[in-house]
DNA sequence: CCAATTTAGTTCGTGTTAGAACTAATGTCA
DNA sequence: TGACATTAGTTCTAACACGAACTAAATTGG
């Protein structure tokens, strides 16, 4: 056990960080007219042939019961489509539309040059530094929950 | 501008990081009988003479329209109250009550404990390599914001 | 082959989130 | 002092988050 909780100014470091993220990242999604959920699931289903919505799931972090009425917007304003799967009648094949398509070629560059802007001046030793980190704090936590 | 969008890796490291440290303390808070917006009110009112709402907002990170459900919810259950302020008429104190006090002392350290689990074999230079991380990308998102 | 279990997705309840509009109290300044 | 702006907090709307209960379709074991 740490003597004097030595380890609060590291998750609080995390939380602050991630915020600052959350923030500059959603305020930019924002004005792209959708949420972060909503373009964490077009920029998924961009440049694939659609997948499960378990598969989507899983790759955006989002809970299959928040899934489902992110989809439903989703598909009620045309950029995605719901597809019966061909073998397995429980699953469905979510994937972009046209409409969708076009909005992923418009959205994500975008987003992607919004983000690189914070990183104007990183070296790429800075980036290892930071994924090095990163990755082992991660296993900390993963560490505690086993 | 970036070439090819070699920042990617780092933020999505970044969310990874988050995402576990955040499903690790929301599990034990939530068996804790809270939730973490409720717990971090809680958790920042402790040991405190109360504080104006505004104040609450700045400390936690929520937002004013939000705190005003979580202050809702709290007092509802009896564990803190709101307080005329002596001299601002627009401002009140949120501070808890003693049924709140004993309820921080007993899931505030037991939450710190069970984060502390995670670093038992993390060594202070460990620390402060987390911490200069975390900080410099944190600047990052700030710098791009600005 | 059929009962029991597992898996995929939806629905539901409670709570959180951001932002905008709103009310009330306080400050500012000419 | 009196119009004007600022600040504190609440309310409102749309959306998300999570877990639990639920339906339907597949899979598994006997």
């Amino acid at each position: 056990m740490n003597s004097q909780a030595e380890f609060l100014p590291t998750v609080q470091a995390l939380v602050r960080c991630y915020q600052a993220f959350e923030s500059f990242s959603a305020a930019h999604i924002r004005e792209l007219g959708l949420t972060p959920p909503q373009f964490d699931v077009i920029a998924t289903l961009g440049n694939t042939p659609g997948m499960t919505a378990t598969e989507l799931g899983e790759k955006t972090l989002i809970t299959k019961g928040t899934l489902t009425g992110v989809v439903d917007r989703l598909a009620d304003r045309g950029w995605v489509e719901r597809i019966a799967h061909v073998s397995d009648g429980r699953c469905q094949i979510v994937r972009l539309t046209q409409a969708g398509e076009a909005l992923f070629a418009r959205v994500f560059p975008a987003h992607l040059a919004h983000l690189g802007a914070c990183f104007a001046g990183a070296s790429a030793a800075e980036h290892k530094r930071w994924q090095a980190a990163l990755r082992t704090l991660e296993q900390a936590f993963r560490k505690g929950s086993a």
